[in-house]
DNA sequence: CTATCATTGTGTAACTTTTACACATTGATA
DNA sequence: TATCAATGTGTAAAAGTTACACAATGATAG
């Protein structure tokens, strides 16, 4: 069976032979929010000739493993955490962008809450970086970072998704610095709480802020737990003004 | 110089050997709009185990290659087009998606006229299916597909990019076809010539259709042919109704 | 040449969403 | 007990979205 040109698998890989030569890695960029600034985890480059240069947190894909679970992976062996979602951003694959051969990275986002997972930071040179004071990278990692930052405004214009980066109770003003932190704009306040209220996502939790040096405003909860980690299109909501 | 921890290239190449035994390859799902409907471009499989299914323009990226270049090379090789844009959607890559061994694969999406670009649809098992009469393709590429037309769903939304797939002058019902095709949606007809005509975006050519059996509309052409391969955010615009 | 057909071309009013904007209230602090 | 820095609240104007109907046109068939 099959005709003259269609070829057998064992064909097909003696073929292509020098092609499986390639590896690939993922990149996390975890995306965190603390002191009323968006901040992104990194550790120090363990390649010497990017010596005291930050990277983010990555590693190969085993022959075996999926893209996805690798991203995980990397995720628990440098943080500890495994209860946060990760989204596949893009692939980045220039020939050059990794000096040992020819590596190309499928990049990843995640929010998290820094304060509620208290990461194992010590063991590696593992800091939270305020994402606007990031200017060189490791590899291009720059670059990477900058594409999931544009992902993630987008993101949250449509999608409930800034609750993986605040604690379980928030005031509404934590939470509209935090969007002005990631889209980079001021918020009209009256408008911003109007919007979030008429959302009915969140829950009035009926405790004040503690520890602030003026009135304190009221804590909420988000509703659907069950929402955190799915953007689905029926969220959509657009964040405006 | 460089800490005990810090490696050399030389070492991490070495220590990481196993890893450089993956292949990359590309897909490109190519849409195209014929006879009221949304077509892809699809090709016999080449592979004995994928007889008679249909799959994706693709091959592996060269080790010199980028991706992107790899995926303008296998338009041009496929179809003779060079003067298309290409988007990459999405990388899959499941541990047991090829058959062949561990392939992963960067998918991109196009847009072209296919009245215009008469194709060399020949030479090879290449042809235009209705993307709403797909359902079994080889590999993964029934997933691969569907990715990439919601993907093209959302960005007709905001950017125009539909004019890709028009030939120069359309009238403006031939536009909501597409723009219903795509979206899979009936539109309004006034709102949606109210919409495009407020746009600015089409110019009159003062010219009217030719060959249609009742009252014959206006021809169109879009003003701005820089726009057709940007998908810049400030151009965005929300298709609605 | 006339009637029929299928589709084009056009406007308005109701509704919804977005935007701009100011002042009294609260709790902490000195 | 006054001051401070923020919270909490409503409304009106503007912009955008939706729903909807009828005359005009060119092609075609008798």
């Amino acid at each position: 069976m099959g005709t003259a040109t269609k070829k057998t698998i064992q064909q097909l890989v003696s073929e292509n032979s020098n092609y499986f030569q390639m590896a690939i890695s993922v990149d996390c960029v975890i995306f965190g929010f603390d002191n009323n600034e968006l901040k992104v985890l990194l550790i120090k480059s363990d390649l010497e000739e990017f010596h005291n240069e930050w990277s983010l947190l990555g590693d190969l894909v085993h022959l075996s493993e999926n893209p996805d679970a690798a991203s995980y992976r990397v995720l628990k062996e440098k943080t500890g955490l495994d209860d946060v979602f990760l989204e596949q951003v893009h692939t980045f694959g220039e020939v050059d962008r990794h000096p040992a051969g020819r590596v190309i990275t499928i990049a990843y986002y995640s929010l998290i809450d820094i304060k509620h997972h208290k990461l194992k930071l010590s063991h590696n040179e593992l800091h939270w970086h305020p994402v606007n004071e990031i200017h060189t990278m490791a590899f291009d990692h720059r670059k990477i970072l900058s594409t999931c930052l544009e992902q993630l405004q987008s993101k949250v214009s449509e999608h409930p998704i800034v609750f993986n980066l605040l604690p379980e109770k928030f005031s509404l003003r934590e939470l509209q610095t935090l969007y002005e932190a990631i889209l980079g704009t001021k918020l009209d306040r009256r408008n911003f709480r109007k919007k979030f209220l008429m959302m009915n996502w969140l829950t009035d939790v009926n405790e004040l802020e503690q520890n602030v040096t003026h009135r304190p405003g009221r804590l909420y909860r988000f509703k659907m737990r069950k929402h955190l980690q799915t953007t689905e299109r029926k969220n959509a909501v657009a964040i405006t003004y």
